[in-house]
This record gives C-alpha cells, structure tokens and sequence, in this order.
DNA sequence: AAATGAGGTTAACGCCCATTAACCCGCCTG
DNA sequence: CAGGCGGGTTAATGGGCGTTAACCTCATTT
C-alpha cells in the first residue's frame, strides 16, 4: 500500500508533486501552466526551476512513481498471500481500488498523458505497466484455468478500466461513498472475472469450451 | 445545434472531423495543432477555417455527435426491445461496445477532452451523458432490483469503463480479434451487473439485504 | 563577521500556434 | 462573359507560456 504511515519529509518538493498531479488530472498537461502549479503552492512560476528540470519532469516523476509504486504493491501482495490464488486476487483488487479511490489524479494521468514523455521515460513507464498487467494475468488465470491467456489479459484490461471508472463519477451525493464504493468495485470485479470462463445460461459460446479442452 | 439530421454531403466537413478526431484522442486537444489538422486532409493550416469557426469548434461538434449518437441509439434500442428487461440490456451492451470498438478516438474524447469546451457545449454534453446514464441505470435496476439506485449508477458508470478500456489496449496480438473481444466484453459486463446483488458466498452484505427488503 | 547556498522574485526572451488578412483560382449561374 | 462564391494559399499578427537571467535574502557554516 502507500508509504503514508512513514511521516515523509512532505517538502516542497512533494508537495509541489501533489498539486501539479492534481492540476494536471483536471485540465491535461497542456492545459495547465508553469505559473498555476507555482500559485498552488504558494510561490510563483519559475520559482518551480529551484525543484524540477521543468515541467516535463514533474510529469515525467508522477508517471514512473505512480507506476513503480502499483507494481511493487501488486508484488507484495502475490508474495504475502501465497496461499490461495483466490485470496491473492482479492488482495490485488483491493489494493487497486485502495489506489484509484485515494490517488485519483494520478490514476486519471496513468492513461492520460502517457505520451508527453520523452522517449526513455515512456518506455520505462510501459514496461512498468506491462510487469503489473501480466502480473494480474497471472494470478487470474490460477483462479480462473479455463480462458486463453490473450482473454484473461484481455479482461485484466478491462477490470482495471472498471476499477479506474471512480475519476468520471458524476456529482457527489449520487453515489455510494467511499467504503460502499470500494466493496461495490471489488464486487463488480470479482464478477467480471468470474464470467470469464462461466457459461452464459443456454448459450454455450464455441471459443470457450474449445478452449477448456485444449486447456 | 447541428444539423445532422440532414443527410450530409459525407464530404471535406466530415473527413476533417474524422481526423482531427484521431489526432486529438492520439496526442490530446492541446497537443495537436491546426496545421497537422489541415495536413491530415491534404489542405493546408488555415483552410480549415472555410469549414470550422475554430478548433474549439470542432471538438465541441465532436463531442456533442458522440453524445447525442450515444444517447438516440440507447433509446431506440429500448424502445425495441420492450419485451425483456434482461434483452433490453443485452442491447445496449452490444450497442455500447459496438461504439467503443469502432469509435475508439470518440470514446477517448469523450471522457478526456469534455473541460476544453466552452460552458454551453460542456453543459449540454454533460447533459446527454447524464441522461444516458439513467437509461441505462433504469434498464440495469429492472433486471437487478434489489441494489439502490446509488449503487446501481455507480456500477453502470464501472461498466462504461469496462466496456471503453479497448483504447488503451496493449501491443496487438496480445489480445483477441473483434469479434471474440465482443463476445469477451459482453460476458464481463452482464458478469459484473450480476454481481451487484449478488451475495458473495458466506458474507452477507449488510446494505443489500437492506435496500432489498426496502424495494 | 564573512561566505555560501538554498529558495524566491520579477523581467525578459523566444517559440509555438490559433486566428486573421489579403489574395487567388475555377466552377456554375444568369 | 461577368460575377459570385466555395475552397484554398501564404504572410502577418498577437497572445500565451516555458524557460532563462539577474538579482535578492535569509540561515547556516566557517
């Protein structure tokens, strides 16, 4: 999970992280200029220069962070709960609905503005993420034996925009909070997966049982 | 308004919205200038003033197409479907990832770019989205009536997700063809409504058995 | 007490880019 | 064949914005 039980520095510099992630969740990167990012901090444009190369590598930083921190969190989880896959799962779901309900922003910008890296930062972001996707794959399909492995990642890829849905909420008050919510995700999740493999009552579809025989 | 309902010429108009529809879901609405717009269609930077008032109008048009094609094509397939509950939303999933799968720029457009545009046009998108939402939640809470409409709209807003994560695919080849990935979102879907009332095994949720003898 | 450096400030520079101006050409109508 | 006018073109304009320069000021160190 987050390192929030370490006091952390919270210095400038994080804080400036924080903001700029919030900034750029709303508005793109494009859309939000070096001065505002320094107004929510409480000093003013290029004061930020002291702190960062410039602006692309805040964004640079918020992309590999955020990416390293789900894989490393995802690791944790499949090493602690070796038990049952089952319970791994679970343990994995939770722990992305833990993460799209509290860092939202960063969450919004993992898939949004991947393409304003430069080159290197880009692939290493990737290849983060492709470690996390493939990570879940895994563990899906010891749960879940009966789908080819392109259907199981195709559904990982489709959970994960179920989980992500939490940032295009309508106005508050017309959804659950936050602990409703989060058992609601972890529901609906567990229900996607499940129907993987399930036969659709009366309509038993070729790929699927061709599939399982060739297991 | 637009005045799509008449046929429309199918000409330069159209093929401009085609492309800049691509560019912007490709490198975002800030990231793409005019003169790539124009380099797309084979005319060059400011030509497209002959047929746009600006750039902002074209996204705004983009949007507002979207949601209004969205919209009309959920009502007339409940409309149709007004035997079955459960075919009705059958309809409209196949309906929704018909979209998501040809339109992917749309779809990304859709819940990326909406803060660009101007208050009216933003207004009246969020319009057409919300009423598309209640469409769906109506058809959602006949098929399932025990949850509240709170968690009913939540789900429905996780499912939209679901369904639109084809744009943010990995590598071809690692995924399934159209068809197959179709059938795949289908069943992902209808499994993680089914779950919204659904009592996972041996742990009775407090709130659903509630809201369920509410009605 | 002088020196240093971290962290700010405002002003200036320069590029990018949307939009506008001014001008052009070919078609279709009268 | 005159005259619009739809659809383009290139050049100019102007604002926004990232980044750099030059300068300031405390703390802390020596």
């Amino acid at each position: 999970m987050s390192d929030a039980h370490v006091p952390a520095p919270t210095s400038r510099r994080e804080q400036i992280l924080k903001e700029a992630a919030r900034l750029f969740a709303e508005r793109g990167f494009h859309g939000v200029g070096v001065d505002e990012i320094g107004a929510a901090v409480g000093i003013s444009g290029p004061g930020l220069y002291r702190h960062f190369a410039g602006k692309d590598a805040m964004l640079a930083e918020l992309l590999v962070g955020i990416s390293e921190r789900l894989l490393a969190g995802g690791r944790m989880r499949v090493e602690e709960g070796g038990d049952s896959p089952a319970a791994v799962l679970d343990a994995l779901i939770d722990g992305h609905i833990d993460f799209a309900l509290d860092d939202r922003p960063l969450i919004t910008l993992h898939d949004r503005e991947l393409d304003r890296l430069r080159e290197a930062d880009r692939k290493r972001v990737r290849q983060l993420q492709r470690q996390y996707v493939e990570l879940w794959v895994e563990v899906v399909r010891r749960v879940h034996p009966g789908p080819s492995e392109s259907r199981a990642r195709a559904a990982v890829h489709a959970v994960f925009g179920l989980l992500n849905s939490t940032p295009h909420l309508g106005r508050p008050g017309s959804l659950p909070g936050r602990t409703e919510m989060a058992e609601l995700l972890h529901r609906l999740a567990l229900g996607a997966f499940g129907a993987v493999d399930a036969e659709v009552e009366g309509a038993v579809v070729e790929g699927v049982a061709a599939s399982r025989r060739a297991g």
